[in-house]
DNA sequence: TTACTTATTGTATTTTTTACTTTAAGTATT
DNA sequence: AATACTTAAAGTAAAAAATACAATAAGTAA
């Protein structure tokens, strides 16, 4: 891309071109859920700097490709995760949060269920794990820094939003959904209670299968409804736990 | 700033200084209220890209200069409008969206009362004004888009956070704060029901002092009482109308 | 003094939330 | 086959909150 530096007049403290030098990179952070705890998918890092250290999964963005797009390109390379949607948090831009250059990061974040999946490591990726929230490891560059806004972030965004569902199966009971926002709000909820105000939502579909394998009676399976939602969402209803 | 390019061993397409391009910029989505209505400054740019076209108050970041720091400079710069806390919602990064080159941009808002402050234009800005956000001129590169994506922030957020009282002068009667969320929200409330909601949150301190030219009985002056409102907050408390 | 306007308080009704209780339906054990 | 055990699912009474009005108060203006 050609900068034409006829265009600026003014204000600026040298050529236009001295502009022009910040790296830009995006890093995502995907959630996962098991039995009853919050986890955050990392990869280890192979070359330097940070050499050996745990990361968030992000890369530098090439210069014509668009943000959204790196970001999925990155999660798919480094653990080969395809179609997840993933959502814009937060840009981190200190001037010395990374060794090599004045780089730029954009943060995007990400629920995800396949909490069974093997992450693959690529090529400058020692390994891909995933990690307790509340037990992490020392992270690379700030990846602390953005973990914890991403967590914060997650934690706001379920209370108004049924993002959380997406950390289920497709197939969930309602105990199972009712256990998962415990853990992510920090508290409990009364079960009756609970099943009344989730149904009453009419943003879940009864399905006619019932949970197997379990040793006592199985609960009904639930889907959620996106069509119901977002018809909903269009008339102002807003959902809330 | 050196770029050790000894680094990076793998992945990338380019020697690694092709990838510190970007340019990087702030735009600031500045919301006032006035008489009922939404209002958002502008400046109108004398300088070519957009030369004569309505535009935020953004610029290029300095390479060394933090976001929040170009941020407030930037709003300074061009309105002289000082210590004003503007909050980060949304960096945009289309290829295209700049025509001199690959210009990824991080949008900041912030909520004003001094709406009948007269803004200074700067040396790129031929004027700055005060537009209805229901009634926008044309907007300069994507700013139109950025703008609207800052309504949404701001309507998303009044919601929970009781920032909507930035919008008012410092003290305010209580009809006053109503006709403020009625026009951030889109709805009418009543009024001895939202008088009750609001008072019950203890997040209001009543002074001792009524409206002034008013041709009928004077209302109450009340003050938003932040320091309460943090004790709340830490306790659970979450501002909801 | 009266009309008018908005402020402020009150209240009855409806709706929602909350804390429990009861019943149902399955598995496991004897 | 009876019994114990576990979780599912439905029900219910009391408390709390939201809602829709009504009544009264306190100013200004004529």
């Amino acid at each position: 891309m050609e900068i034409p530096s006829k265009y600026y007049i003014s204000d600026y403290k040298f050529p236009i071109d001295a502009y022009f030098v910040f790296g830009l990179s995006v890093d995502c952070v995907i959630f996962g859920y098991h039995e009853g705890e919050i986890k955050v998918l990392l990869v280890q890092r192979d070359v330097e700097p940070f050499k050996g250290h745990w990361a968030l999964i992000g890369d530098l963005v090439e210069p014509e490709q668009n943000l959204r797009d790196a970001a999925n390109n990155v999660l798919e390379k480094l653990t080969g995760l395809k179609n997840i949607y993933m959502k814009q948090f937060f840009t981190f831009g200190s001037v010395d949060r990374h060794p090599i250059g004045r780089v730029v990061t954009v943060g995007y974040f990400s629920l995800v269920n396949s909490i069974d999946y093997n992450p693959i490591a690529s090529s400058w990726a020692k390994s891909a794990q995933w990690f307790n929230i509340t037990d992490l490891p020392e992270l690379a560059f700030d990846h602390h820094n953005i973990l914890q806004k991403g967590i914060e972030t997650l934690k706001n965004e379920v209370r108004h939003k049924p993002t959380g569902f997406e950390l289920l199966p497709p197939k969930f009971t309602l105990l199972e959904l009712q256990l998962l926002y415990e853990a992510l709000l920090g508290y409990k909820f009364d079960k009756s209670n609970f099943r009344k105000k989730i149904l009453e939502m009419n943003i879940l579909k009864p399905l006619n299968e019932v949970k197997e394998n379990v040793s006592h009676r199985p609960a009904k399976l639930f889907q959620f409804d996106e069509k119901s939602y977002r018809a909903l969402e269009k008339e102002g209803f807003s959902f809330q736990l």
